[in-house]
DNA sequence: CTAGGGTGTTACCGGTCTGTAACTTCCTGA
DNA sequence: TCAGGAAGTTACAGACCGGTAACACCCTAG
């Protein structure tokens, strides 16, 4: 009653996602097991019978987002079909509309940065996920038939995720304003080479 | 006794310079007062006899973070007096220093993803603090004569972010590695326009 | 109709957190 | 020598944390 979050679907997947929205917006550290279930209208005995800790109600945070994400390629594909260099065009706007005024970031760069234990079990799974998107763009690049795939692949990973982490520190009029005129002159430049 | 830092200096800035190593060893919601008054070899209240709060302490420790960051910027121009453009050399250079394997990024970048209050006293000073090392840059890009001076600088601000972001996700062999082939590159690239 | 599983409720455990009070000890400077 | 302030010590308050136990409920499948 009265939450934000999908009205009747199972309390597994109303945990999932309001755990997903609350990590987002207040942090992992900065948001209890207990504030979780209460947003998501139910209550902790519930959350601990469908997850057996908070860090793999984490874990699973973290996947779904990525799945999320992975969505977004598919629609890529759908709207330029086999026109790779349109699609990394289009990454390009899509990745700008992530810089909004009060965006909090990757979810799963943010992880890392709050989880400082290396041998936390989140942080394999980070890796993994973060490490699948930047195959996925080098494969973009080098379909798009630019010579030097990997460089550029990391150059507008690099940028992307500089821009999402600058607009936490000095919000979305610094250096991460000007994202898209720097991808699509690196995109040109790599192109004429 | 037995802790690793500075022998016998003042109580205050043992705590200081302790509270500075574990914020970014372990973030700044990873650690407590206790923990930190204890490896400084003191006690809580003496702490609270100099700092009237931990965001407080916080702070203090940013401000002395960006201070020992803005001394670097003298050493460039004690070893290339004049030459501006020697000087955005060894600035790359530095940064990469910044990327060894267990680097845990920039102090302030964290800082503004774990303090996700916007009202959170820090973040004003973390803003402040980024705009100036963001407006040192471009003055330096400037005076080494590159045309578009502000957005080189904001590239290679961005690039070097999401250098030290990307590092906490995905190590040092991720993205992060080709940083000085990309800022060098993007400076000649500017230079020649 | 009934049995059983998913769910809700309440209370609790042991631990940690920031911050404070009251008191003692020690060192220094006049 | 002695006064005063800085620092150490101990104890505590009040809140929150992740996680568990025991029990009541309800809804549905057989």
């Amino acid at each position: 009653m009265a939450d934000g979050v999908a009205e009747r679907s199972r309390p597994r997947d109303r945990i999932l996602e309001t755990a997903q929205d609350m990590f987002h917006k207040h942090g992992i550290k900065g948001v209890g097991v207990d504030a979780i279930t209460e947003a998501a209208g139910t209550n902790k005995m519930t959350l601990y019978r469908h997850f057996e800790s908070k860090d793999e109600l984490i874990i699973e945070c973290l996947r779904a987002t990525a799945a999320k994400a992975s969505r977004i390629w598919d629609e890529f594909e759908a709207k330029h079909p086999g026109d790779k260099l349109a699609q990394l065009h289009a990454w390009v706007h899509k990745a700008s509309e992530l810089l909004s005024a009060d965006s909090r970031g990757c979810d799963m760069a943010n992880a890392a940065v709050e989880l400082t234990e290396t041998d936390h079990p989140a942080r394999r799974v980070i890796k993994e996920l973060k490490e699948a998107q930047r195959e996925k763009l080098v494969a973009l690049c080098r379909d798009a038939g630019i010579g030097q795939a990997e460089l550029l692949a990391d150059t507008l990973s690099l940028l992307l995720e500089g821009a999402r982490v600058s607009m936490q520190s000095v919000g979305a009029e610094g250096p991460s304003a000007q994202f898209v005129r720097m991808a699509e002159s690196l995109i040109a430049s790599f192109r004429a080479r």
